[in-house]
DNA sequence: ACAAGCCTTCAAAGCGCTTTGGATTTTTTT
DNA sequence: AAAAAAATCCAAAGCGCTTTGAAGGCTTGT
C-alpha cells in the first residue's frame, strides 16, 4: 500500500474507500504507529501550536495564578483539535522580543496574550507581525483592531460597590491589582463611577493598587484601616488578595461581614473554588477556565479563517451573594 | 552565500570563517532571519521540545496550584537551552495515552512527570516507551531506577511535628494532600515517626487527606477540631491549606498561635510570597521554582547524554520560625 | 614559481511526511 | 461487449532546513 494511500486514509481524505480506510487505521492502531509531527509540519506548512507567553514580572518573580486555570481551559480545546501548546514565561522587559523570535522561526500559528496593560504595545506589535492572536483582555488605550476575551470589569465593580452603598456603607476601599493593567483601570473606574453617583466623595487614599499576592492583600488592607476615617467595606480585585485582607482583620480583632465587609472579584480559581451553600465571599465571579475555553476556540477560529472580522467576546460576572457582606456597624 | 555556510554560521560550527561568520548573523539580524522551527526539526530529528502532562483530576477539575511556579522555573532554563515547553494538561484517567501519542509522533525530547504516586505506572510506561524523563518527587512503591528532584517530605514532616512536640503539643493534627500522593505518605510517614517516638499515640482521626484547596483545609479544620480531644497544634501541606485553616480557626474565635499552631509546607508561591521578618506561618519551605529548575537542568543534561545513569535530587526543606507555633495554652 | 596542505565554500542528498498529477482498476452506461 | 465515467491507487516532487563529500581558494614551504 502506497504512502498517498496511508495519508489520505490517517487524514481522511474522500479519495481513499471506506475499506482501505479501515485497513490502514487498523495496521497503525496495532503499530501505534502516528504521523511524525515534525516531518507533517514541515509537509503541511502549520505548526499546529499555539503559543501562550506568560510575562513573569522581572522585579517580583510572580506568576499570575490564574493563568494555570486559564491554560487548563484553553488546554483542552486545543487537544480536541490536535494543536499543542507551547508555553513561554518571559521576564516582562523581553515579551515582544519572544514573540518576533516565535514569529520569525514560525514555530506557531498563533498567540493568546495574557494581562493586557491599559497601554498594550504587543497588540500593534503582533498586528505588524501579521500572527493570528487573541487578548484575554482589552486594551482600553488601542484603537487597532483585535480579537479579545474579557469580562465586564467595570460594570460588575460597579455593582460591586454600589451594593455596598445600598447596604449603608460609605468609606469604600479597593484593594486593585497594578494600575497599569486594563482590568484594574476598568474596575477602579467601576468603583469610582458607583461612589460619584452617591456623591461619596472618597480620596485616592482608599484605592491602592499592587500585584495581587496575599502579603499585598493584607498590607493593603491594614494601610486602610489605618485611615483617619477607615473604610467599613473593601472590595478587591483578587481572591488570594481577599485572603490577605481577612488575615488582616483578623489580626485587628476585626470580623469580616461583621465588622468589615468585603466583596472580592472571584477567578473560580480550582484551589479556592466556593462552592459553599452561601458562599464565603460576597463576589462577582466569572470562571477563568471558561474564559480560557472561550479564548481558545475563538484562535482556532481565526486561524481557520484568516478574513474573519476581528471579534469580541465579553462576559458577565455574576454577583454572587456571600456571608462577607453586611450593614455597617453601628458605632 | 551558499545553504551550508549560512548554515554553519548560524549553528557555530568550526568550519566558517569568524569573518563570514559576522557576516552572516549582520544579515540574520537585518532580515529578522531565524531557521524555521520546522524545517530544522526535522532535518535534526530532534523536536527541541520538553513535555509537561499535568494532570487534572477529572472528579474536582483541580490543577495542582504549584505547577504554575515550577514551570516557571523549568521554562526558563528552557529557554535558556533553546528548547520549547509543551504543555498539556489531561484528564488524569488518560494520561497514558497522551505519553504514547506523543513518543509516537515524536513530539517531545523528554517529559516531566508531576506529582507522582506511591504507586506510580507512568514510570514504568516512560521507561518502556524510552523516553527520556524526570519526576517531580518520586514513588516509594517503584523499584526501577529513574531520573528524579525531590524535597525531604518525610524528614521535613517529623521535624515540624518534632517541634510542636516540643513545644509541649500532644494531639496534632495532620492536613494532608490526597492520600495515594507519594509526598503525602511521606509526610504523614514522618508525622507518625514523631509521634511514636514521643509515645504520643492517636487515632487516624487526627490525619485528614484531601486535595489541597482552601475550602479542603477550612472542612478539615473544622473536622478536627470538633473531635473529642481537640488537636493544638495542626501540621498541613499547603499554605493554600493553612489559609483554609486560618478561615475554620477565625470562624470557631481562636487565634492562629496563640490558640491552635500550624506548622504549613511552603513552596515558595510567588502570590503566597511570605517574606515578613517575622513569617506568619512557620513553615517547611522548599522553593518549587526552584525544583523546576533543577528538574529542568537534569531532563536537558539526561537528554545530551542518554547514557547517562539514573540520578536523584534531593533537596531539604528549611524549617522556618514563624508566629503561628507557641506553646500550648494551658486550660 | 610550484606543490602540498589547510581553510573555506558549495552542490546535492535526505529528514518523513503531504500533495499533485497521472496511471490503473472498477463500475456504470450505451 | 466496448466505451465512458468514477473510484482507487501510486510515483515523484517538495516542504526548508542540516549534513555529507567534494571542489575551490589561500597560505606556506621549498
Amino acid at each position: 500500500m502506497s504512502q498517498t494511500t496511508v495519508s489520505r486514509a490517517l487524514n481522511g481524505f474522500p479519495e481513499v474507500s471506506e475499506k482501505t480506510r479501515q485497513l490502514v487505521l487498523a495496521a497503525a492502531a496495532k503499530h501505534n504507529y502516528k504521523p511524525n509531527s515534525r516531518a507533517r509540519r514541515l509537509a503541511t506548512g502549520k505548526s499546529m501550536t499555539i503559543g501562550h507567553l506568560v510575562s513573569v514580572s522581572k522585579e517580583h518573580e510572580m506568576v499570575n495564578p490564574i493563568f494555570a486555570d486559564f491554560i487548563a481551559g484553553a488546554s483542552a480545546r486545543y487537544a480536541q483539535s490536535g494543536y499543542d501548546l507551547l508555553l513561554s514565561l518571559v521576564p516582562d522587559v523581553d515579551e515582544f522580543t519572544s514573540y518576533k523570535e516565535l514569529a520569525a522561526r514560525s514555530a506557531v500559528d498563533g498567540v493568546v496574550v495574557h494581562a493586557p496593560r491599559a497601554d498594550e504595545q504587543r497588540i500593534a506589535q503582533l498586528n505588524d507581525l501579521n500572527i493570528p492572536f487573541v487578548v484575554h483582555g482589552r486594551s482600553s488605550n488601542t484603537i487597532e483592531k483585535y480579537n479579545w476575551v474579557d469580562v465586564n470589569n467595570e460594570r460588575s465593580f460597579y455593582r460591586a460597590t454600589q451594593l455596598l452603598i445600598e447596604l449603608g456603607h460609605k468609606p469604600i476601599g479597593l484593594i486593585n491589582g497594578v494600575a497599569e493593567m486594563d482590568f484594574a483601570m476598568r474596575r477602579a473606574k467601576g468603583y469610582r463611577r458607583a461612589l460619584e453617583e452617591n456623591q461619596i466623595k472618597l480620596t485616592d487614599d482608599y484605592l491602592t493598587h499592587s500585584e495581587m499576592t496575599e502579603p499585598n492583600g493584607y498590607k493593603n488592607a491594614l494601610t486602610l484601616l489605618d485611615l483617619p476615617t477607615p473604610p467599613t467595606a473593601l472590595v478587591t480585585s483578587s481572591i488570594i488578595m481577599a485572603n490577605g485582607i481577612r488575615r488582616a482583620l483578623d489580626e485587628r480583632d476585626l470580623k469580616l461581614g461583621r465588622d468589615v465587609s468585603v466583596i472580592t472579584h472571584d477567578d473560580d480559581l480550582s484551589y479556592f473554588r466556593d462552592a459553599a451553600a452561601v458562599p464565603v465571599y460576597t463576589a462577582t465571579r466569572s470562571s477563568v477556565r471558561e474564559a480560557g475555553r472561550l479564548s481558545a476556540d475563538l484562535l482556532l477560529k481565526i486561524i481557520a479563517d484568516p478574513g474573519r472580522a476581528p471579534e469580541g467576546i465579553l462576559l458577565d460576572a455574576e454577583l454572587i451573594l456571600g456571608s462577607s457582606t453586611k450593614p455597617p456597624r453601628k458605632p
